[in-house]
RNA sequence: GGCCCGGUGGUCAAGCGGUUAAGACACCGCCCUUUCACGGCGGUAACACGGGUUCGAUUCCCGUCCGGGUCACCA
């Protein structure tokens, strides 16, 4: 019987929500949830240089505005709390001194000095560090440490041999110690790295699968290196393939701002369901067995399973976010979409619609791609755009710009008897002056909607548009065009 | 450049030795229609290349090429 699964999420907070790192947060929740265990929210904040403030919240709140809830974090307490790594500062501290003590890590006072022979091997195209720090004898360090020199704790790795771990989605992967250099685990703040906290944390959160991107496929022998310095346990390793974006000059690389929105926060703002943008990630490297595409949270805990994460990177498509988008709204009832529409223009400073908002979500409904759409698509509803006569001429419903003075007076003799303002009168009416005039119904709604709307194209028909406008608003309207002529 | 990883249509991808090589997005037609959209039907389009292994390779192995990642007191 296999353990509970662990998992986490481990943020940097940087102020806004990356796509990838949303990824890994789904791919993370999805691993332990679809098998009952537990996933954890840790915020990495490490970097004193980089700090920005209360960027933890947007953390929280992304997390909550897609529904990934977390067992554990900072904001919710656990067993192993703290869950911000600036609040385990002691705890790396001791970690580090253990390793001091059992040789495998040392403190080096370098500092950027280099040295010469250094700076020869770095023309020749050397990496990293020198090494000069790690057999400094003990009463080197305790004179450098009695003056009070500043220094940082790397780790001891072995010169010789190789590394070797498995990995869930990419298999067996080799790297020669020689390739890896003595790390920094503790930096001169006393604020450890990445490489340390990490792997601290993990241990001691007990998680048992770590999920990244592969950017950290290489770099995980060194990890392991210090697992196996404190005698740990190896975690399970899950990478998952980049996620890439195109730049505008057409190159490839790792989704970066360069190739447009990246974060989850732009893609909302953007009119895109939090719900789709999860959807969309979700298939960025990884398929259900079933041949289908639209999910939601809770089917994809249902569906999921690594041994389906795909190990070749995927380009973010903006296209096919859009049609899941679309898809997702079309999930709604027109109710919820009436809701979504309004929280949307009211987040954004909109100007409020002032018509009845369950018709107009049912005419977008049908036809919106993104939220972000739906201003200009409406805009005719509180101000007829101006327009040009040639709108009224339509080769297909056979509508001329001659026979529109005739159909206007006609539509609106007949609409300003109508006594029932709603659909099927509208309709109705509008098909019965049609016929009085002998033309086809087409073409009278052709030139009825135009002379209510002042576009080409809208959302929803004419019958559509003058129920929503109501009587005086359209009669007017309709005048006002005929007008015109 | 060293090391690591990847390579099925434009994009996401199924496939896991024998298939007419799925499906989705995008694109292009046609139909439906009260514009647009939705929906329906159809179409264009792919196994990077060269060697092996095998009766048989998209699938396994090697090389080449291409793409990406990584080489920070960032994560």
């Amino acid at each position: 019987m296999e353990s509970e699964i662990r998992t986490r999420f481990a943020p940097s907070p940087t102020g806004f929500m990356h796509i990838g790192n949303l990824r890994s947060a789904l791919y993370e929740y999805l691993i332990a949830k679809s098998k009952g265990g537990k996933f954890v929210l840790r915020i990495e904040d490490t970097d004193q240089s980089r700090l920005v403030k209360n960027a933890e919240n947007v953390v929280y709140e992304t997390l909550k505005l897609v529904g990934m809830k977390y067992d554990e974090g900072p904001d919710v307490g656990g067993p192993h709390a703290p869950y911000i790594q600036s609040q385990r500062k002691e705890i790396y501290r001791k970690k580090a001194s253990l390793l001091i003590r059992i040789g495998k890590a040392y403190r080096c006072f370098c500092g950027k000095y280099i040295s010469e022979e250094t700076e020869i091997l770095r023309q020749e195209g050397f990496h990293g560090y020198d090494r000069r720090c790690r057999n400094l004898s003990e009463s080197d360090v305790s004179h450098l440490l009695s003056e009070n020199k500043k220094f940082v704790v790397r780790q001891k790795v072995p010169l010789k041999g190789k590394t070797t771990f498995q990995d869930m989605v990419f298999g067996t992967i080799t790297v020669e110690n020689s390739e890896i250099e003595d790390n920094i685990l503790l930096k001169s703040d006393g604020f450890p790295t990445y490489n340390f906290a990490n792997v601290v944390d993990d241990h001691e959160m007990q998680i048992t699968h770590v999920v990244r991107g592969c950017e950290y496929l290489s770099s995980t022998p060194k990890y392991n290196l210090l697992y196996e310095a404190f005698g740990w346990d190896v975690p399970k390793y899950v990478h998952l393939p980049l996620i890439m974006g195109k730049n505008p000059d057409g190159s490839i690389t790792k989704l970066s701002k360069r190739a447009g929105s990246v974060s989850f926060q732009d893609l909302i703002k953007e009119g895109f369901l939090p719900e789709s943008i999860l959807n969309y990630i979700a298939f960025l490297g990884w398929c259900p067995e079933q041949n289908r595409e639209i999910f939601t949270l809770e089917e994809l805990v249902k569906e999921f399973s690594i041994e389906r994460i795909g190990k070749s990177s995927a380009i973010f498509d903006y296209a096919k976010l859009l049609w899941m988008n679309s898809e997702h709204i079309r999930l709604k009832t027109e109710e919820e979409f009436a809701e979504i529409i309004e929280n949307y223009f009211k987040e954004n400073s909109f100007e409020e619609i002032k018509f009845d908002k369950i018709k107009i979500a049912k005419i977008l409904h049908q036809r919106v791609e993104k939220l972000s759409d739906i201003p200009k698509l409406i805009d005719f509803f509180c101000e007829m755009p101006e327009f040009e006569k040639e709108l009224f001429f339509n080769k297909k419903s056979k509508t001329t710009i001659e026979n529109v003075p005739f159909i206007l007076e006609n539509s609106i003799k007949i609409l300003k008897n109508l006594k029932n303002w709603s659909f099927d009168e509208i309709r109705e009416s509008l098909c019965t002056a049609a016929k009085l005039i002998n033309l086809k119904s087409a073409a009278v709604m052709w030139c009825v909607r135009v002379s209510v709307s002042g576009k080409a194209v809208t959302p929803g028909g004419a019958v559509e548009i003058l129920d929503i406008l109501g009587k005086e608003e359209t009669i007017s309207r309709m005048e006002k065009s005929l007008r015109r002529f």
